[in-house]
DNA sequence: CCGAAAATTGTCGTATAAGAAAATCTCGAA
DNA sequence: TTCGAGATTTTCTTATACGACAATTTTCGG
């Protein structure tokens, strides 16, 4: 039955449990494959017919990849911004550099940006010839331009990168990137501040800092 | 050992729920007034002999008056000990098309990241060929794989990429991409979705989507 | 326009959560 | 120790989520 739809609640379970699905490009079945509820189930959580349990919502959650908490919680708070849009060209960049990397901040006339976008040049080839591992808050995002690179990881083995390939990672988890080939490797990488820790205005000032 | 005692969480959704409880000094009865779930399902629940349902879940963290992801997600140190990290290899992604678009969602099964890697190939050569101009909410940056790419906006004059520039505009601001060269050109896209997006604007479902 | 995949809706049987009331437990006071 | 009142747990019945299957409907590409 199609109640009268008081509101579009665009922020109803159901609406959030398709918003994280879709973001995957999953379908309902292969979500059920990898949760264990039934595709009818899904459907019916998703159009907010049924009251999911918790042990469902759990599973839902592990299968899409959210934390729990993510899932069932309504966000609130709209922040505005007066940025629009900044275009960088190739080799425009100012550059700048620490002992391990060579560092060409992206876009950065632009002000109240979330993300900090990077192009960095790998010089170091081993972790103890620069900076070593280093713990910041944060998401980062890395695809590499020129490689191949290892990334060395707290609580990883090291992965080796080639061109082409990306990477994605908790800045908590201490890290560095080391070149891998016979030159110097280039890596383009998206820092993410987390929410509460203001403008990145100076992320990249902050950055290099502590990498000095 | 001598536990100072100050909240040591199990990781039992009844134990959180009993623990608020007791730091209220509410008595189920007081909890079954200010929620309105009976006494004996709420006895139930904070001795995990039953699954809540997400009714119940909100209007237990309600009446507790402790946000929803706190009663259900499990304390610090299981989040940040699931420090996580993601690697795609080049040409491994997931392939999803549009008309005008090649899509190529990059670390698609990490855990809870906030920004949304792509990698998109350009087939369109004017804005009508393909979506048209397109607006929804948060943040995207670009950087030019294989251009040269031309940029529409709402509010600017087309602007010209070459490969190795990069963008960074206000997802709000309608755009699109078109290859200005011979073949297709590509381009990596790195989004970012709103803190709290009271409009379901997913940007990957807004390019799969056809059109809205 | 067509066809295929995806998604929704409906039914039924089963499992289980919710609610009401009874049974049990707690714990302070006499 | 006993008593009793509130707090909690344990029956019961009822309500409803779940899974399976089937039938449409919608979506989307060709």
């Amino acid at each position: 039955m199609t109640e009268p739809g008081p509101t579009q609640e665009s922020n109803s379970l159901g609406a959030r449990a398709r918003h994280y699905r879709k973001r995957l490009g999953m379908t309902l079945s292969a979500v059920s494959a990898a949760t264990g509820i039934s595709i009818s189930a899904l459907s019916k959580i998703e159009n907010d017919q049924v009251s999911p349990t918790f042990a469902n919502l759990m599973r839902l959650a592990e299968g899409l990849g959210v934390p729990l908490g993510e899932l069932v919680t309504l966000d609130e708070e709209d922040r505005s911004k007066a940025a629009r849009m900044t275009v960088t060209r190739a080799g425009e960049a100012r550059f700048r550099s620490t002992p391990s990397y060579d560092i060409w901040p992206l876009c950065g006339n632009i002000q109240h940006k979330r993300m900090t976008p990077l192009v960095e040049r790998v010089r170091s080839r081993a972790p103890a010839d620069g900076d070593g591992l280093l713990s910041h808050s944060g998401e980062e995002f890395v695809y590499v331009l020129r490689g191949p690179v290892d990334v060395h990881t707290e609580h990883y083995e090291p992965v080796r990168l080639e061109t082409g390939d990306s990477l994605y990672l908790d800045s908590r988890m201490a890290h560095t990137y080391t070149t891998a080939g016979d030159g110097d490797a280039e890596i383009l990488m998206i820092w993410l501040s987390p929410p509460g820790s203001g403008e990145p205005a100076d992320a990249v000032e902050a950055l290099l800092s502590r990498r000095s």
